[in-house]
DNA sequence: ACGGTGACTGGGAGCGCTCCCAATCCGGTG
DNA sequence: CACCGGATTGGGAGCGCTCCCAGTCACCGT
């Protein structure tokens, strides 16, 4: 049989092979695999002629194959909800991906990112992760009758949730301290002596913002505070001006509000200006997330600020000892946050 | 996590592979793999039994398999150059993201994400796309000495770059008409009366920097203007910050000032706060990118918008025709900025 | 000297898929 | 009724790699 390479895509030089590379050194496919693999039992002799000839050819190992027969990809996804780039503090985003590749630098896996958009891209992914063509996955800001992680469990895919779907979440998950955060930047308001410390909450069906919520009831004290203090939104800007034009009705003698995200704190700090309420001297505004639009608000916003970038880096350590080791027990991690004070309090 | 599987090849449920498809519609390998691809000359009675097999067995191809033989990836990376993703606008990221990810979205293509952070991982990544793991790569923010580009066009690799590295760009790319924008945000300073319009640039191995600064030049008159009224920085609002400083010392009579991108403009709305000038009343600022800084300053600022996530969509389109076509001549394409109007100016 | 031992090594057997070609089928022709 | 050509089909031959096992070989103990 003549071996008449008829290459389809034949553009470039054609890759070497590990046959070629075997051939060059002298030594059989074995051989050479192992020491690509970096497998013991290899002698010295051997070893040396092998790394000499993938050197000169410039050998790299074609992955498909390696995929077809260890059904291994070498890869993991990072899905994030659509919905949650626009909304969420812009920085989240690009922190957590920094974070993430960061955590996969020195590893040889690559990162796939799905954005999720709409209902039926849930099931296209579905199928997707079904069909093996990751190693394990990472999900963000997951909702708390969200599907996926369930899926993921069944279909027994290594996984870790950034953010958890309640406090009794089985996976794998690393989230800031929420709690502690949003009672940090609660306090911290008392000890300016504010008194009537409203709240601007995130949607409620994220673990996220109900623990935010609870910070705040908890650095009130023991039991449930004034709901009248208590308004309800969803993380965007457009929410918090309507949360707090709400809050002004129902109570005029507010004199602090802690948003459980930066860009409602900002659409608060709109609706206070426009009714004639200075920041910080008649309400003080702390928001959540240290983003940069904390930063640009007048008066620059004092927040609470969590390692996003951390969390990406932790994630996907965890991932990666999961995917390695795929007995290892669920663990859950917490990291903590830190009240950033600027002039808004 | 009930059972550890031990076996290197038991995968949960085996999944059903091209043979068994075959094997359950009464028909040979071939003909589910042309009914699969969508290939003609199969006969409506094989095709209907075909996809009654596929949709009982939940078969899905393995993908590993098919790039073995083919040698198409399916899947394009997307490459950033990691600095990039702290200093320019934060929403350029994400934007960019979803508008690759739209792109994609009814194709079967993965995205896979790279971050570039050192000169070695670039390096890496060099030998990466050397070795064909992508059938095609999108680069955005290329400075004019990237190496990159050229490595692209040596391999054969097609490449669309968002933004380009000077007007005599190769390779294909999609950017943003930013002279024309810089002009309208010039012009419309003129508009307001304004006399000593300043501008502080990005970094100038940029193209994208490089053009605003032409479209501030032109929009000033055909001769080169005032070097006095002409500060360069990089993009970062410290930046933006000691160039502003710079102009009020050169040109106490600035009385409006162009910034290349809004957290620049940002720094020097700061600035000029600080030295006592009313913004606009004093000193009119204009940014560029409109990003969430704009909406946020004091006052909001009117900034220059480029529709990033369109550029993202029609990058991609761009590459996969690339792909598809594997002869196609390169091409160039432009989308037009708009002046969005706010009250720095 | 001889069997035993452990360290290495080569290469067959696939992994699941696409390509390609020879074989088969069928209606229409002469 | 033999023959022809186009439509359809089955399945062999790999793609490049890892796994695994049967050797091979130098060396040791008795």
């Amino acid at each position: 049989m003549s071996r008449v390479a008829k290459n389809p895509a034949s553009r470039g030089s054609a890759r070497p092979t590990l046959e070629a590379v075997a051939a060059r050194a002298g030594v059989g496919r074995g051989t050479v695999s192992r020491v690509v693999n970096g497998s013991e039992g290899v002698s010295a002799k051997a070893r040396t002629a092998v790394q000499k000839a993938i050197a000169e050819l410039g050998y790299v190992p074609n992955r498909a194959a390696r995929t077809l027969v260890t059904s291994r990809t070498d890869s993991v996804a990072l899905v994030i909800p659509e919905a949650e780039t626009r909304l969420v503090a812009e920085p989240y985003f690009s922190d957590t991906i920094r974070g993430v590749t960061a955590g996969l630098a020195d590893t040889d896996m690559q990162l796939l990112l799905i954005l999720v958009r709409t209902a039926k891209e849930r099931e296209r992914l579905a199928a997707y992760l079904s069909a093996q063509r990751v190693d394990g996955v990472l999900l963000v800001s997951v909702h708390r009758d969200d599907p996926l992680p369930n899926l993921l469990e069944t279909i027994d895919m290594p996984a870790v949730l950034g953010g958890r779907r309640s406090d009794r979440e089985p996976l794998s998950y690393v989230h800031a301290d929420n709690e502690s955060g949003a009672r940090a930047a609660v306090e911290h308001l008392l000890d300016r002596g504010r008194r009537a410390i409203a709240t601007i909450t995130g949607p409620l069906d994220m673990e996220a913002a109900r623990a935010r919520l609870d910070g705040h009831r908890k650095a009130l004290g023991a039991e449930p505070p004034d709901a009248s203090l208590v308004a309800q939104a969803d993380f965007t800007e457009e929410g918090g001006i309507r949360a707090m034009r709400a809050l002004l009705e129902r109570r005029p003698d507010v004199d602090a509000v802690f948003a459980a995200s930066d860009v409602m704190a900002a659409g608060a700090m709109q609706v206070l200006r426009e009714a004639g309420r200075r920041v910080p001297e008649d309400v003080a505004v702390v928001g959540f997330d240290d983003s940069i639009v904390a930063r640009h608000t007048d008066p620059p916003m004092t927040s609470v600020r969590q390692p996003i970038e951390e969390m990406g880096r932790t994630m996907t350590r965890m991932l990666l000892d999961e995917i390695a080791n795929p007995g290892l027990p669920h663990r859950h991690v917490a990291l903590a946050t830190e009240l950033v004070v600027r002039e808004s309090s």
